[in-house]
DNA sequence: ATGAAAGCGCTAACAA
DNA sequence: TTGTTAGCGCTTTCAT
């Protein structure tokens, strides 16, 4: 059964189809009665217009692509909720993208949006090679960076001050006596890692500590890679009294390598972790860690990004949103 | 800057746009000379042939809609990036649509991705007014349900056992020595939960314990209404010994409820969830529960639907799959 | 083997 | 106020 256009709905009513058109986008001038009978036809017929047609007359697809590392990690998860919310109230759909922070993928996966017409992307993935998103800046197609930015191309980004989130976690630790502390990092190509560490090894080195090389382990981005740090960590001869995890991830698997030694969480060993995923509020003893405002991050950076659909060479922002220590059970005072 | 098409291809191969769209689509007869110099024209201008307009013409739009009742919900984003991966492993992408399992929700994404023009709906969310799907199939777009069914309608569905599930939850706790036995339920217009808590009930049945009315709670699907609902029964007078949750979310809530008040899990209450998400290897202690097998599931609806687009009349399959007891650490022994 | 031209469903100038 | 018509970028007969 082919779908009713707006064909049938112009010769059901007896008019033409520019009629149509105009009553549905309020455009020109057209009588009440027209406009209403209009409405009855195609109410009637349950006429939906075509997305695809408009589109290709150079109007909106009112579809947007979401590149994030990875859907089904809850960090990201729980931003694509957000996503989808303030798209669909705005009558537009998501494509959601997991790319792994591969490369290949991230550019598989644009030239596919592109190829679809989407009016824009919100990019909260790592994207090493610039020139893939250059290349896009430059076609005039609207991204702006979720917790992430992209330094040297002039998008809107709209992030989270991963520096002193870092520094925070290192507070936080000082202030409860730790001295030997270990960090479990992404790999340092994550900007957002790299900011992270960055601001806390500058807190631990106000405090006149030294973070030593050898204790930033580099991991990739799951629980098992910061299980497996966390476990060598602790075999360690002079093991750390507290880990500053990048991610909760990392630090859930930091958890279980405690749990699996027998090192108890937190009068032995303290943990935090970053994020505020829905898991850390799950483990036993709930996760202490750094908080991103993703609700608000992700409104903004939405906004910004239907804005610029309509108004393409604005400003260039960068809103950098405050992180919050939040304290739960995996942290303590240092036993000495 | 306008996007190169068909005709800027043509004019800079000296030939004309029939023959570059047969060119692309391996149509037709086109000496292997005109061939290579239209694809290194095309490699040359940057050329990607719009979705958009070759949708106009009938052809696919290469875009699946995904309905569930949320992704932030690591059950349903495990489910997306499934469907995700096998999708763009064949050009399509995916829509995600979060329906909260309300029926008016549902209703206004399915007609949104209609308008869109997708390929086909793959629906892993309950649908209480099986017309919003009759109306579908009926104007023959492809649609599957995974993880769900809808009875009464002649659509695909794969979906795990449910009752099979539930009895086996009742066999692990019987074989604990538990006999006081409540359970946390979501909404019985949920029909999977109704048949997890029947499969549960009739194991309990034939092991000539009758399951009271008073001792399922139905719930909400969250932590929060989990946790509520089990703290309620952990008050009782006679309380239960172990509790069998209908998702992990409701089985976390009862393992937080059993924090607060002080109740050993599973020293003094056993506790089991369902669907082995992430979030069940996370909790300490870890929980024991049904697991579903989901990457099997989400590729066998995803081939139905691709399948059900080339092939629209095809009889309608309803795969059941088996469901597995992943034993944890939440439940054991029964103190005597 | 290649090209001309019609048409997919819609919007927007322009006529009437 | 309403209708006619020319595209948007592509696929597909049907000629050549």
């Amino acid at each position: 059964m082919k779908a009713t256009t707006i064909y049938d709905v112009a010769k059901e009513a007896g008019v033409s189809i520019a009629t149509v058109s105009n009553a549905i986008n309020g455009k020109g001038k057209l009588s009440n009665k027209k406009r209403d009978e209009i409405f009855k036809v195609m109410e009637r017929l349950q006429y939906k217009p075509s997305v695809i047609a408009s589109a290709l007359m150079g109007k909106k697809t009112y579809t947007i692509g979401l590149l994030i590392p990875d859907v089904s990690n809850p960090f990201f998860s729980e931003i694509a909720r957000s996503v989808e919310d303030l798209a669909h109230s705005e009558g537009y759909s998501v494509i959601v993208c997991s790319t792994d922070n591969k490369d290949d993928r991230v550019e598989k996966y644009i030239r596919l949006l592109e190829q679809k017409s989407v009016d824009g992307i919100l990019i909260g993935t790592g994207v090493e090679n610039a020139d893939i998103l250059r290349q896009l800046t430059e076609k005039s197609l609207s991204i702006v960076m979720i917790a992430r930015e992209a330094v040297s191309l002039k998008v809107h980004s709209v992030l989270t001050d991963n520096f002193k989130g870092g520094a925070l976690a290192a507070e936080h630790l000082l202030s409860k006596g730790h001295r030997r502390i270990a960090v479990l990092s992404e790999n340092f190509k994550v900007t957002s890692s790299f900011e992270r560490v960055r601001g806390f090894r500058f807190a631990l080195f106000e405090a006149g500590i030294a973070l030593d090389e050898a204790d930033i382990i580099s991991c990739d981005s799951s629980i098992r890679d910061g299980k497996r740090a966390a476990a060598a960590l602790i075999r360690r001869e002079n093991s750390p009294s507290a880990i500053f995890c990048c991610n909760d991830l990392l630090a859930i698997g930091a958890l279980q390598a405690a749990k699996e030694t027998g090192v108890r969480v937190p009068e032995q060993l303290s943990i935090i972790g970053f994020d505020d995923t829905i898991l850390s509020t799950v483990t036993n003893p709930a996760l202490t860690t750094i908080a991103q405002p993703m609700d608000q991050m992700v409104k903004l950076a939405f906004d910004l990004l239907i804005r610029s659909l309509e108004n393409t060479d604005e400003i260039k922002q960068r809103i950098v949103m405050q992180p919050e220590l939040i304290v739960r059970e995996s942290t303590g005072k240092l036993n000495v």
